[in-house]
DNA sequence: CCCGGCACTCACCTTTTGGTAAGTACCCCA
DNA sequence: TGGGGTACTTACCAAAAGGTGAGTGCCGGG
């Protein structure tokens, strides 16, 4: 009830949008796809790692968000191809700044998370 | 072993900036504080939600990363103001686009995620 | 004199997330 | 005949993330 200490308009937004992309292989996948459709097995073995239960969640998940279209074609071996949509390809561009900002300061934050493991290093902490 | 079936390269992008942003009030304590410095009962009342446990955790773990710095004022009832570094401000602006995507689009992915959570609304659904 | 606010810390518990391993149904190839 | 590939599903488990509630020390106000 104060005077308004902060903003809170907004906010969600951010929410939002790692609910759809924060799984811990969306953005591999989300990648992945903005080069071109992929089937089940095709994306298995670029998201090396991944288990067949995760993939297919966060795929059928991102189905229902409408960012990656399937498609089954009745083949003989069963055959899927994933695509992103467009709408999809509006979040890959929304994810790219943060993506860039990450390959640029990796090595910086990875230094100053070492650091911060050790509490002495060699010199003394001054404070 | 094949020809390269998907690009492999980057990736990590996202990972690295998400470990440091990615918790669930991370962004919001971003955004507060992206408002101008702010001691830690004012954050807390901002976050209407959080537990201090986890703003601190969160406090902490951004501070470590350097996005955002705290300072202790030796006072009679304890003071520390938070603030956002220079380095926290990049994060800042690399996170907007997707909170814009986020934002801009929250009705729509609501729309569908309920339209994919009752699977008979009225229509028999065919299959 | 006790209560509340300051800025925490700690122990414990629940929820969510991700991983493992197995099974399904069908087919081709050796 | 059986082993592998296709695209999944299911049950069970472990780890991580997050939440609850209590305690700390110090002070001012009612």
């Amino acid at each position: 009830m104060a005077v308004r200490e902060c903003r809170t308009t907004f906010v969600s937004g951010l929410d939002v949008a790692l609910d759809v992309a924060g799984g811990k292989w969306k953005g591999l996948i989300l990648w992945a796809l903005s080069d071109g459709p992929k089937r089940f097995g095709q994306l298995r073995r670029c998201l090396s790692g991944v288990s067949e239960k995760m993939l297919i969640q966060h795929l059928r998940e991102l189905e229902r968000d409408e960012v990656v279209h399937r498609e089954v074609h009745q083949a003989v071996p069963p055959r899927v191809d994933y695509s992103l949509t467009a709408f999809g390809a509006t979040l890959v561009e929304a994810l790219r700044p943060l993506s860039d900002w990450g390959t640029e300061h990796r090595s910086r934050l990875e230094a100053v998370r070492t650091a911060a493991a050790r509490p002495a290093p060699g010199k003394t902490a001054a404070l």
